[in-house]
DNA sequence: AAAAGCTTATGACACATGTCATAAGCTACA
DNA sequence: TGTAGCTTATGACATGTGTCATAAGCTTTT
């Protein structure tokens, strides 16, 4: 029997997902959360044999809780599958840093998931198919700490001089960086460069 | 026997949506789709007693696709059933306009989708407790059309003098219409007012 | 030890952005 | 027939934004 947990915060598909496996003989649902911190509790408590993650959720998001699930020494037999909307690289290179077992789109059939369960189980690794494209195209995040930092609060609509107050940085040294991140992401202005990181999963 | 079409771009929450609502006896799933246009002509062709609506899909939203049935002479029995993420007034609002039946999010349990699908057919009106909320708290969109316009070009990173260019307008005039848009909606930069107004669903 | 790259900073320049006052033509409504 | 609101426009002003040259201190890698 393989005993799953899942953490996914839209209710309709967690409940779909939830009733649609509970079919199937060898698979048995011990937990459905829509958080990742109860996710992280039931869990541990429960050490289930795979874990079904969405990325975007409340209190602590998927990718984190890959990497806390891989660096927990108790858990070193539990697999994980990432289950998300979003093909982005910055998502799957973080997946992949946390050597997830699986990394699915929810543009996939149910049946791949199912079959994406069995094949983990039996320590393959599964990747949907639009994503192992992007593998190859994979472009590394040419933006620094800091250029990403404040490229991160520019998105949220922080003026120049707002942002060096958060960063404790002169006006020009922030200007210096959105500077640099909108070269290094070939834009104009930094409203395009925060389409295209956001677009990449970069911030 | 109640007829359904689903249309809905997530494969995974379609297929799950429709895997679930074949187990009820009196519901029959007699088509379901993942993009606008389909689902028109399927609605066209099959005369669903009910349309199950995504919002946002390819080639045509649920919310236009909506309207156009609403407006269609041959389809005045069909019940229309929006299913969506977003709890945006503006989505709402547009929704009601065109006279649903019914406004669900994905956030709502199955078989509150189901009960809705029921009730609808009896001639009722079904919407998510957490949006009946945001209908008295509604604020009406304060934008003008072209304020609006200008600050959708914003949105996609265009500057000023593309925006103006774009609509055949002067600079002045352009930085003019973005600079009431700002002060309507509460904000100090472009950036800050294309926040609140994406948040609000007015652009 | 040298090279490369990040972090921080300054000053200067050109141009973009946001505000304000003002105004003319238009439509819709009372 | 006003009056209100939208659309369009101009000129002027202050401030914000993006680029460039330059540089010092720091860590990491070769």
């Amino acid at each position: 029997m393989i005993r799953i947990v899942i953490a996914e915060d839209q209710q309709m598909l967690r409940g779909a997902l939830t009733a649609l496996l509970k079919f199937e003989a060898d698979i048995e649902v011990v937990a459905e959360v829509s958080d990742g911190q109860a996710a992280w509790e039931v869990i541990q408590s429960e050490q289930p044999d795979v874990c079904l993650l969405d990325i975007e959720m409340p209190f602590m998001n998927g990718l984190e809780l890959a990497e806390k699930i891989r660096t927990d020494a108790l858990l070193q037999s539990c697999k994980v599958v990432i289950v998300t909307t979003f093909a982005r690289p910055g998502y799957l290179q973080k997946a992949i840093d946390a050597k997830v077992d699986g990394y699915l789109l929810k543009d996939e059939p149910i049946d791949y998931l199912i079959e994406s369960i069995r094949k983990v189980i039996k320590g393959e690794r599964v990747i949907s198919m639009d994503l192992a494209a992007t593998l190859f195209m994979k472009e590394e995040n040419p933006l620094s700490l800091r250029e990403t930092e404040v490229l991160r609060l520019a998105k949220s609509g922080l003026t120049t001089s707002e942002i060096c107050n958060e960063l404790f940085l002169t006006k020009g040294t922030v200007r210096n960086y959105l500077s640099s991140a909108i070269q290094k992401l070939e834009s104009e202005t930094r409203q395009q460069a925060i389409n295209t990181a956001v677009q990449k999963g970069w911030i």
